[in-house]
DNA sequence: TATGAATGAGCCTTCATTCAT
DNA sequence: AATGAATGAAGGCTCATTCAT
């Protein structure tokens, strides 16, 4: 993807702090002068191999996201022949791993919520490379529960919920962490909360075809 | 709350453009500049005021978390005298109706929300003050649905479940324009999100005492 | 013609030091810090007076010249009742006056020989401010003197071969110096030069109007 | 002149590139980087080749100062046979051609001009090499038609009156084209100029033996 | 002979804050 | 109660130059 595949010590130093760094600070509160000291780099080879902060920021986001969704692809555990519940909670172990700080990198999960609440202009990378792919598999899946065609309304709604559900662990860490202390910190539960969230989601959509839900 | 209930004209003029351009930019990214300009103010009057610009923002956050509160509160609709679900429902539809952006002041909610994912040393203030009594209350309807404790840990997850989803609309906004522009976009659609939300949360918690979950 | 006539001391300290330091160093050498510390101001200051390094220029630039043409106008001397070639003399000796380093600001001669030669974006302000004016009072001149209209094209030619000849003494001053150490540099040969100049174009343009000098 | 003649293809065409980007923007401006990049080599290939990028500038200064003043003398088309006036005009012819843009190569000229009134520490090599010769040249010329020895005062101020004719067009060309859009722009003018030039000084000095000037 | 990589100095600008009135 | 002026720290970026191969 990228044509620069050219990776000198240095380079690839500063990708790894800048990742580091952006995850935790942002893009704007962190300072090439930071990811350069802990680089171990002068601050003008920033400007050297990505041209700029913004270069950086890219280059770093399109190396991770290719690098993460190669060893955790949203179709984890997915196979063909499993039944739609058994994909369903593929992916939802998929996709609450991969939010996981266990993850290599670590800090990308972080870096990905941030641009989530708070997209910058490298936003739109993200959507088509990751986010979409990933929705448009999750959404097969509950169409496929559902026995609805995948874009219907309720198969968007229902595969929101979903994701609403993972995301908060990571998205609402924070709060989590001060609302219930040590509880749900570690990242030991990923299997309970697959299996909760997989449960509290086929329950949501079970009798959904026979209700009439409008107003 | 805030000991200084003097509110001469000025000082209440920063606070509004201060609220304005916090919500939209971060703490730190927003400038005192930029606030005080947009306010008809001196530079100067932000330190002569408040201190400084984290004072600013502290006075900020507790102002309007306390007028917001008391214009929607959590249980906001909610009466003893309702069955869990109608609680349950209440509860969503305040909560819904709070994160939008029709409410007023039009930007406390964004503003929440980047506390949520990118928590300031302001934070613990919002838990306190808003989230916990919020969480607790929900915990509670739940609690009584489930017919277990409120601080059970599957009165939790279910809580956080239900959490999950609403906090989707408002903090993965950015996500959901870009994957269908203009479908779930207006502040109209509060009623059906509410409708749906409650319907797949109740079928979650459903036969969740009969199941056995645990593999 | 600048709204900011509020003079600090700040303020006119680095205006001063402004015009010196970019008379001497050119626009892109000279730098603010510079600047700044011979006026004995702090960096920022550039940017609370004056925007940026290009409004600081600017200002110079507006301030100066009016501050210049007030002092040695082009028709400084003239009057109506003169002959023509009394005022020749009297706007040659005015334009040689305002060249030399004597006048005041010492520099700024200097500063505008250099936008002669090497134009920045600012150039527009000199060239209708100053240039062009002074240029149309010594057409009209030159036109009495030929029986010509100003904007005839020989009169052009011979008010260019007039200010060409003036300029050279600013314009190639370090060639001059070179050529001839101590001969020309001091400024007291203004009125030599008034003479020689005078005389050589009047009777350059003197039988003009006989000769068929086309070829 | 240069003792290293030892032309490789990459020196050769960072000579290239570099006249015409210090043409274009001064010494100081010019980066090397712009500089080897239209050259299509590598930056070290500067310092290499050169020495530093003072280094650069000199070479191509006396590089293309012996190449233009061997394809423009000063003393272009003036034979010992000719009347001084006839010598005056071949003179002019050759000063302005030379000054054009359409010599090679183009950007000399312009090199040239901005050495003038902005000398650098290089200046010195351009005196002796070019100006000094060229100007005395003309200065026998007009000692000749005045009849004087060539150190002779007024000899030097009307051969200053008549360089500045010539320089006008060069170094004020900015100044010009705004004055005059397209009138005096292409360099099909030289002729028209020449003679004007030479009729206007020609007359200027015509009577100086017979008139006392000074007053 | 030539080059990709790396460097340190320096530039303009921005920012929150403080000073003096 | 309020403000125009001033400040020091820091940030992103550019530049000529040097290093190692």
């Amino acid at each position: 993807m990228d044509k620069k595949k050219n990776a000198s010590r240095t380079r690839l130093a500063i990708m790894e702090s800048a990742g580091k760094i952006f995850a935790e600070e942002g893009f704007s509160k962190a300072t090439v002068r930071d990811i350069c000291r802990e680089a171990g780099a002068n601050i003008a080879a920033v400007n050297y191999h990505f041209g700029d902060k913004k270069g950086l920021y890219l280059s770093v986001l399109k190396h991770y996201q290719e690098m993460v969704f190669q060893t955790y692809p949203p179709d984890f555990g997915i196979t063909a022949a499993q039944k739609p519940e058994e994909k369903l909670r593929a992916y939802i172990r998929s996709f609450l791993t991969r939010m996981m700080d266990d993850v290599h990198p670590p800090w990308f999960a972080r870096l990905l919520a941030r641009e989530f609440t708070e997209p910058t202009w490298a936003f739109d990378i993200l959507v088509e490379g990751s986010i979409r792919p990933s929705f448009q598999l999750l959404a097969d899946i509950v169409a496929a529960i559902l026995g609805k065609k995948p874009d219907d309304r309720r198969v968007r709604l229902c595969s929101m919920s979903i994701v609403g559900q993972c995301l908060y662990f990571r998205h609402s860490n924070p709060v989590i962490i001060r609302l219930f202390p040590r509880e749900f910190s570690d990242a030991g539960q990923i299997e309970e909360l697959t299996e909760h969230i997989t449960f509290f989601s086929l329950n949501g959509m079970a009798k959904a075809k026979t209700k009439n839900k409008r107003r």
